[in-house]
RNA sequence: CGGGGCGUAGCGCAGCCUGGUAGCGCAUCUGUUUUGGGAACAGAGGGUCGGGAGUUCGAAUCUCUCCGCCCCGACCA
């Protein structure tokens, strides 16, 4: 992409209402646009990297054998008043009325509407486990919104439900869901911790939260600070092995990790003095096993191949798609803007043309960008008229994790420059090898 | 919903207390000179001062009312 061609309103000055890092970065980077409280549009530059995102998830979705579908964002009541959540659910749901009257709402969840399809659809043990998800957008009434994406009322979730025979096989799915999520996030460039939590209203007794540590969190999380050095790294992972997706499970929440829902000073004091940990954290996701909760409530069972029917066990997980944009931020930022990690970021490096309208500068920009672009990847070409320093500081601002500067000096020695955005350290190499560079960073085909 | 605050040009703000018909910086546009870390000079455009009502000869300014937004708290991916 030309920057010249692009769209993206970068600010100089912080708006006002902007209090956390991320909304700050957010907002000055041209990535969102405040719409009403907790509702924002999405400019060009945050679209790109919700999109990125929410790729990742589907990716390690359908890895973990999950099945993307998708359902809407409004909903009869009907179905709500069949589970008993129209009452509970209370003011934090968005109710509507269609023009005959009729109640309607705005999706917080979907429990009750998969669970319809469910029920409708599957009535052996044969056509179990399943585990269904998809990405959408929910809404949430929140008293106060804030903190820009990471506390709206709409925001985008990957929801995902698995239905199964037993308690055994639903906690398999758990742990799948589990070991799946520890992927997901790594590959975002996010260490997200899980955290045993509470049920909420969406209840069950087994549940983790996942955890970015953060000063600007708005969970106090208690930990051993052994769990930090835990990585999952490059696993070959075979997730219908339920020994494996048992012991990943084991690995990553033998220590202490809970948030203050669930806190037990006794056990925490456990822990080694110096390995105590008490911090904040972002919650950027939650697996639940609630047994038969929905499928006793809406009567979903299927033929136990015995001649009875049995009620299916189920689950839900959820990851907020459009809060780890805010999370990411939060972790990996500094004075002069974000820090993407490779894995998110809207383009794969930025081109700075040091001297627009010198032919020869030109010229040797659009044979790097056009190279780049054959090669499979994603540049951002800042061609504009702009003095470097301007140019630079965008791209600062925008979080590129790699520039290629190019001048009529590094060109009179054949050379460019190769800057990292998080060091900051910066090499010269010829056009050619830093087009080769791009491809070692992120491998061949972008 | 309780407590606090704000609403004046795209963004950040002053003016309000003590009424006299709107200003600063950045951004934008034009021109000239510039160009290796947010350029300089000269000029230009842009605001029914959140909406409505009231007081007054006269309201951004005083009063009432509605709306919107932010912060602290209780709630949540």
């Amino acid at each position: 992409m030309r920057l010249s061609r692009y769209f993206l309103p970068v600010l100089k000055e912080t708006p006002a209402d902007a209090q956390i890092v991320s909304h700050r970065l957010m907002l000055r980077a041209g990535m969102i646009k405040q719409a009403s409280a907790g509702i924002y549009s999405w400019l060009p530059l945050g679209y790109k990297v919700l999109r990125k995102i929410e790729q990742i998830v589907h990716e390690e979705q359908v890895r973990a054998g999950h099945i993307a579908m998708l359902m809407p964002t409004l909903q009869s009541a009907d179905l709500w008043r069949e589970s008993g959540r129209y009452d509970d659910y209370g003011e934090e749901m968005l109710r509507i009325n269609d023009r005959h009257g009729r109640d309607m709402l705005y999706g917080p969840t979907n429990e009750e509407l998969i669970t319809d399809i469910f029920r409708t659809h599957v009535s052996s043990y044969k056509d179990l486990p399943l585990t269904l998800y998809h990405v959408q957008w929910k809404f949430r009434d929140e008293i106060r919104p804030r903190f820009g994406v990471m506390r709206g009322r709409e925001f985008l979730m990957k929801d995902g439900y698995n239905f199964d025979i037993s308690k055994d096989a639903a906690l398999h799915a758990y742990n799948r869901h589990l070991v799946s999520y520890l992927r997901t996030y790594e590959r975002m460039g996010l260490q997200a911790i899980p955290m045993r939590a509470d049920g909420g209203p969406i209840g069950g007794d087994y549940t983790h939260e996942f955890l970015v540590l953060a000063e600007t969190g708005e969970s106090e999380v208690f930990y051993d600070s052994a769990v930090t050095d835990l990585t999952f790294g490059d696993r070959d992972i075979d997730y219908d092995d339920i020994a494996q997706c048992q012991a990943i499970l084991e690995e990553f929440t033998l220590l202490y990790a809970r948030t203050d829902e669930t806190h037990d000073v006794a056990l925490f004091n456990e822990i080694p003095e110096d390995r105590r940990r008490s911090a904040r954290g972002i919650e950027v996701g939650q697996i639940f096993y609630f047994g038969t909760k929905y499928s006793d409530a809406m009567d979903a069972s299927v033929d136990d191949g015995q001649g009875g029917k049995v009620p299916v066990h189920m689950g839900s997980h959820g990851i907020g798609v459009s809060r780890l944009l805010g999370a990411i931020i939060e972790a990996s930022h500094d004075d002069k803007g974000i820090i993407w990690p490779e894995g998110v970021t809207p383009f794969h490096c930025g081109i700075v043309n040091l001297r627009q309208g010198d032919a020869g500068t030109d010229a040797a920009c659009e044979t790097l960008y056009g190279a780049l672009i054959a090669r499979g990847f994603d540049p951002l070409y800042d061609d504009r008229e702009e003095r470097a320093g301007a140019k630079f500081a965008t791209m600062d601002l925008i979080g590129l994790p790699w520039r290629i500067t190019v001048g009529p000096r590094g060109l009179q020695k054949g050379v460019v420059e190769f800057t990292s955005r998080r060091s900051g350290e910066s090499e010269e190499m010829s056009p050619e090898a830093a087009v080769d560079r791009v491809a070692a960073i992120y491998g061949k085909g972008g």
